[in-house]
DNA sequence: CAGTATCCAGCTAGATACTG
DNA sequence: CAGTATCTAGCTGGATACTG
């Protein structure tokens, strides 16, 4: 029914929103706590700000409300003061952060690999 | 040993490279062919241009090279006239298309939820 | 066929300042 | 604490023209 492989179809636009760094990083932290080892539960704003370092809040603001506008998070905001504010993964968002978590996990195991290839790769050219 | 959640460690800077809509497709592409059902098999530069609509010549040869770079496709020459290229899947980048095959699944799969929830989002904005 | 080279519009995303 | 608002540098990526 849908296929990414066509511009024009809507999941092409949808594959675009959740390829990305902070989705991958924001959906792996959800969904299993800071160590990516845990089960699934809620985290704080500042919890998030400060796991995922480099991330600015536009970033991150950002990114959280367009998981939340595509039901990926829940966000839920409980009147102390000051405000706490929480993120959640949907279940929707559990289903992708499965696959975001092994996309970071991919990277950390192959870094060591994709580094030597690039040594290969630049000493070939300078030649 | 390496962590994605940190700025300054180099899975930081993979992740971001292989998270991108282009890597998704190609490496979708490269792993099982036009329809994603088939086995890897190595596809010529025109079949991949035809293949990810609305890709430019720009942007196709800019990610193969980088892939190209990092180990995950290979690159072949063969010199009739004119010149055959075709890339093909190295065993480190069929690694990474198990999981990128699934993200394009994904988006493919639950497009309709999330186009659902953007539109519950929308209205409750509205008011 | 499979690129390379160049130009440039527009979006991304960081920095900064401010607020309920 | 958890944002919003604004400004802008610079990168992304599309369009176009050319080539072995």
């Amino acid at each position: 029914m849908y296929d990414a492989f066509l511009a024009v179809c809507p999941s092409r636009q949808l594959l675009e929103r959740i390829s990305g760094k902070w989705v991958v990083l924001i959906l792996s932290a959800l969904g299993s706590g800071p160590d990516c080892t845990g089960d699934p539960r809620p985290m704080r704003y500042s919890e998030l700000s400060r796991l995922l370092s480099g991330v600015s809040q536009k970033m991150l603001t950002q990114t959280l409300r367009a998981l939340e506008r595509d039901g990926l998070v829940s966000r839920t905001v409980t009147p102390t003061v000051p405000v706490t504010v929480t993120y959640e993964l949907t279940d929707l968002g559990l289903s992708l952060h499965r696959l975001m978590r092994d996309v970071k996990a991919w990277a950390e195991t192959n870094m060591d690999d994709v580094a030597a290839s690039r040594v290969t790769y630049d000493e070939a050219g300078a030649r």
